[in-house]
Parts: structure tokens; C-alpha cells; sequence
DNA sequence: TCGTCATGTTCAGAATACTCAAAATGTGAA
DNA sequence: TTCACATTTTGAGTATTCTGAACATGACGA
């Protein structure tokens, strides 16, 4: 049973509007593309769920990006608020890292809960990578080498450097080390 | 026959990309969105040509817009560690707020060690400035208001929100809240 | 080692998008 | 009206996605 969706609606009808504001017809875009002119007729129509493949094809022909086209899409609001236990935790072995929010992409920074348990330590080889990084210990004490610079901060110390330079956190003394953290962009 | 397609395979790469820096396993994002975790794993293998309905789907999951899924690529030594009581307390009354670093000129963000005293408050008149903005409570509880959405947050819970978004921070409860927030640019 | 849990992959069948061809529908001119 | 042409829609068969269950693997304790 076909199911002519809302969505399939619209996403019909903006392909529609899109090729005839670039003057063609379903047969001179389906020649132009190689795609059956029927295909198109089903998915203007909203009698189909076209594949990303078809309708990429069918888009080249016009031109329009994928990207372009679903920008009509009703951008979903993001999340403000997070409870702290659905702070998605990306975090493995010892090293737990809280994520204030899931939906990075077209975000400028990313947060982190960060919890170094006993012995945590991101390890001998040193990160590098684009972007700025900076935080603040909220509770036991961390080792933060950077480039050739080393030094153990304890509760309301805090840090910022470029992440070009080479640098790698180490949890120090008897307890575990928390502390929050920002880098941008949120690379990962 | 499967043709697995160059345009699959980035597809599916992008897709998992995406799907693990959320967080999420292939079972746990086919119990929120109604797919199949099968689906889910032939796309991300490149092994389909997914339909839009389907990727869509998925993506509203994790959760990321269509339009941002397929925007694909075409297309000083500054301080770098700081003893708690040498951060530069830039508050003023109930707020205090404590910044990682001086020189933010040139810097991507502004790192705040923040203490609301009792009573504390941005006031009435909201906030609205250029950038993003986030953060992590580390204790007592605090009231945000942003557009009209109201949150009282506790110890772990999280915000981030666009600055342009009008907005006013509040002390909430018997004992003074501790936060640390990172904004960006470095505005003030 | 075994069991258990969580993860990703594979399979055969059901559902449906895709294709090619032909049938409607529309449009303008004589 | 009639023709000629262009455009979109429809239909039947094929190809492929989608589904649900079973399979395979890895991690972690008892």
C-alpha cells in the first residue's frame, strides 16, 4: 500500500517548484539526469519515498545540493536544558566524558563533565588536533602536560591552550578528578 | 543486485560518525526512532541506497537535521595554566565570576568559573548578545530562563542555548550555586 | 571456563521504489 | 473542431529497500 506521506508532500512539492523555476519539464530533467521521467511524476506527486540516490540524481540535473534542498525542512529546535543523567556519557574505561548536549553539528563548542577515575590517563601519545581548549577543576587533582610544560592542578585551578599543541591529562593522587571543560570547534 | 555505491559508503561512514559521537548504539537509536537496527546497519555499511524517509528517520534520533547531514565538505604563547586564586575575578556583588585567562583577544572563548551568592541575578532585563553559550552546575541549583522556557538546574545538569536567545540566570535555594560555563566568542 | 549481556551483521520474505511503455491530459494553431 | 506536439500520469513487471529473527562477536564477571 502506498502511503502518501506528509512529508512525501512537500518534499514533492518543493521538487516541483524547484524544476519548474529552472524551466524544465519532467521528461527535459529526466533526459538531462537519466532518471525515467516517471520517477519523477511519482515523486512530485508524493505517491513515492524516494531513495537518496534517485532523488541526488534527480537534484544534480536541476542543480541543487542535498544540503539546499532540506533546508526548507523545519529546523528542529535544540535542547537547552539536560538533566544530569541523560548527559550522554561517551566516555570508556576509566575516563568518563559527559557531553552537554548530542546535536554538535553546527554547534560552536563542546562541553564536557569530565570524571578521571584512579589511574585515568589519556595516555603516552599526545593528542593534537584543531581548535582551542580550556576548563576548570571542580574536585581532585589532574596532571596536564602541554608541549614540553607540565603541572598539577587541584580544585578551581584551571587551563586554556591551543589544541595544536601536544597535550595529554593524567589523574593524580588519591582520589578521582572532575572538572568541566569547553573545546571548539567540537571536533571529536 | 547490490551495488554498493561510492555515495553509500560516505553516506553510511557519515551516518555512524554521527550515530557514535551521540552516544548511541545501533540498537539503542532503532528503539527511539522505530527502525530497525537492520536498516540501520545496511545504511551505515553502504549496503542500501536508503530511502529519505528512512534516513530521516534516523537522523531525527540522533538528532540531526537533513540539511546539516548532507552539508558534506564540497564544497602568541598564550598562559596555559592557572592557580585557582590567581583567576581574575571580574564579578561584582552576589555574582562572581571567575575567568580562565586575561588575554581573551584572539582567544575562540571565555571560560567561567561562576559563584551565585543567595539572591543572586542577572536581572530582569534579559541578556541578549552574540554566540553560543554552556555550561555545567556543580552545585546548588539555579533558574534559567531562556525565550520562555524556564529550568531549575541542579548539581550536573547542563545547559547550552544561543546567546541571541534573550536570557537571565537566578539563584535558587538555601546555598549559594557554582557553575562552570564557557561562551563563545569572548564577549562580555 | 562459562554464562550473560550488549554490540554489529546476515538472511529470507514482505513491502515498495524503480523502470519502460502506453495512455491521459493539456496547449496552441489552422 | 481537428491535428500535432508537449507534458504529466498510469500500469505492470522488475529490482531493491525494509523488516524481524537468527547469527556472530566481544566485554565483563562469577
Amino acid at each position: 500500500m502506498t502511503n502518501t506521506s506528509q512529508e512525501d508532500l512537500i518534499l514533492g512539492a518543493r521538487l516541483r517548484a524547484l524544476r519548474e523555476r529552472a524551466g524544465l519539464s519532467q521528461r527535459a530533467l529526466a533526459k538531462k539526469t537519466g532518471v525515467p521521467n516517471s520517477t519523477i511524476s511519482l515523486m512530485e506527486s508524493g505517491k513515492t519515498n524516494p531513495s537518496v540516490g534517485a532523488l541526488r540524481r534527480v537534484l544534480d540535473g536541476i542543480p541543487v545540493s542535498l544540503s539546499e534542498f532540506f533546508e526548507f525542512e523545519p529546523e528542529m529546535e535544540k535542547t537547552t536544558f539536560y538533566a544530569a543523567e541523560d548527559l550522554p556519557e561517551i566516555g570508556k574505561g576509566r575516563l568518563s566524558l559527559k557531553q552537554v548536549g548530542t546535536d554538535l553539528l553546527g554547534r560552536a563548542m563542546m562541553i564536557l563533565y569530565e570524571t578521571y577515575e584512579i589511574g585515568a590517563d589519556t595516555g603516552r601519545v599526545m593528542y593534537v588536533h584543531e581548535g582551542e581548549e580550556g576548563g576548570v577543576v571542580i574536585s581532585g587533582r589532574i596532571e596536564i602536560t602541554v608541549d614540553d610544560q607540565r603541572k598539577i592542578l587541584g580544585p578551581g585551578d584551571a587551563y586554556y591552550f591551543d589544541s595544536k599543541r601536544p597535550h595529554r591529562f593524567r589523574q593524580i593522587g588519591p582520589e578521582p578528578c572532575v572538572l568541566v571543560s569547553a573545546c571548539t570547534p567540537p571536533t571529536f
